[in-house]
DNA sequence: TGACTATATGACAATCTGTCATATATCTTT
DNA sequence: AAAGATATATGACAGATTGTCATATAGTCA
């Protein structure tokens, strides 16, 4: 659990903590992450990141829900951008997130990343996570197939999962960003135009 | 790295170690996971499993293959079932993977091994695995809209993404088989007859 | 049999974890 | 402003865990 105390922690320490944090994950993987090495780099004592955290997972998570708060402002702009065509918006959210992913931060992050939203919750980017029915509220629904509400948060979900599966595999298997591009398209299309003759 | 002396180990032994690896990862959390454990209920000692393995993630991953060996069987079973409709085939999967997921085996494990999964590799079933051309083969490709093979990979990617984080979130969340399914078909849909007006 | 290779074994140093008793700061109340 | 109450900081430490290594054993081949 990640508790009050860290919380109430003022900005540039939790700021200092945090980013001590996606080192760690940046130089190894997950399983080979330590806090000694943690709390060494933010310069606290071993004791005070007890007081902040659990566990070591827990201050990843913290991580994590920094990074989505980063992305769901993205994803906002692009389908502000795009005037609400939720295509539009997952194509160019593919390639923002692409490019964070792989250039911004090399080393294990990406990877780790991945890790620890499957432990820790929903899909990068997703229904679940807070500040969602902004997003929810600026998709223009008139051209899109949907019999209700649920209609239109599983086709978001679809999109999400898209987008970091797609990423995921491509840096995991060492694909070019122009490769994984395609097949992100072509599954974007079968999602818009379907996938079965008529 | 997964060495070459426990492969050669008799089946017996080797299936130990699997069964004890697995019930660790059903007691706790991937993090919590400890090497002792494993070699204890395997009865070895520890010397021998740095022999077998370079880390405790190696036992994991020989433990995720061995699992996944066995979905790919089942997909084929439901593909010649459904004389080759990756709709048909898709929405038994769901179901038969939900079920093994959730019912056959509590504990940690279904969270574990999708995180292993992440680390790992592929999609719990995809076109990385061995033994996936012969799934290939099987789809009757006439009624689907492809301009080509990579389109046949893409779509499946996207089937394969879409049954393993509907299970997974829906797991996560504590929702129940109903919902999860519903939302599965949903995209299903979407993906088969596109979610675009006319 | 002897030489060579593969596997088995458990003790051990180095390292890591989570706790705890104590110190310090901050806030509250009178 | 003093005293009491609450929140946070600190680092030493016991117990647990890791990966290595020297040595023992088994298997193979000529």
């Amino acid at each position: 659990m990640i508790k009050q105390t860290f919380l109430n922690l003022p900005e540039d320490k939790r700021e200092k903590i945090l980013s001590a944090a996606r080192n760690e994950l940046t130089r190894v993987p997950f399983y080979d992450a330590r806090i000694a090495t943690i709390v060494r780099e933010a310069g606290i004592p071993r004791g005070s990141f007890y007081q902040y955290f659990d566990s070591l997972n827990d201050v990843f998570v913290a991580v994590l829900r920094d990074i989505e708060k980063k992305k769901l402002k993205n994803f906002v702009q692009f389908l502000t951008e795009s005037q609400g065509d939720l295509f539009e918006a997952a194509i160019k959210m593919f390639d923002s997130e692409f490019d964070y992913l792989t250039n911004n931060k090399p080393g294990h992050l990406i990877q780790n990343i991945f890790n620890i939203a499957k432990i820790d919750g929903g899909p990068s980017i997703g229904p679940n996570n807070p500040g969602f029915e902004e997003v929810f509220a600026l998709i223009k629904t008139e051209s899109l197939n949907l019999k209700g509400h649920n209609d239109l948060f599983s086709l978001l979900m679809l999109f999400f999962f898209t987008i970091g599966e797609n990423i995921r595999l491509s840096i995991l298997n060492e694909h070019s960003k122009h490769d994984a591009q395609r097949c992100f398209l072509t599954q974007i299309n079968f999602v818009k135009y379907g996938a079965k003759k008529k």
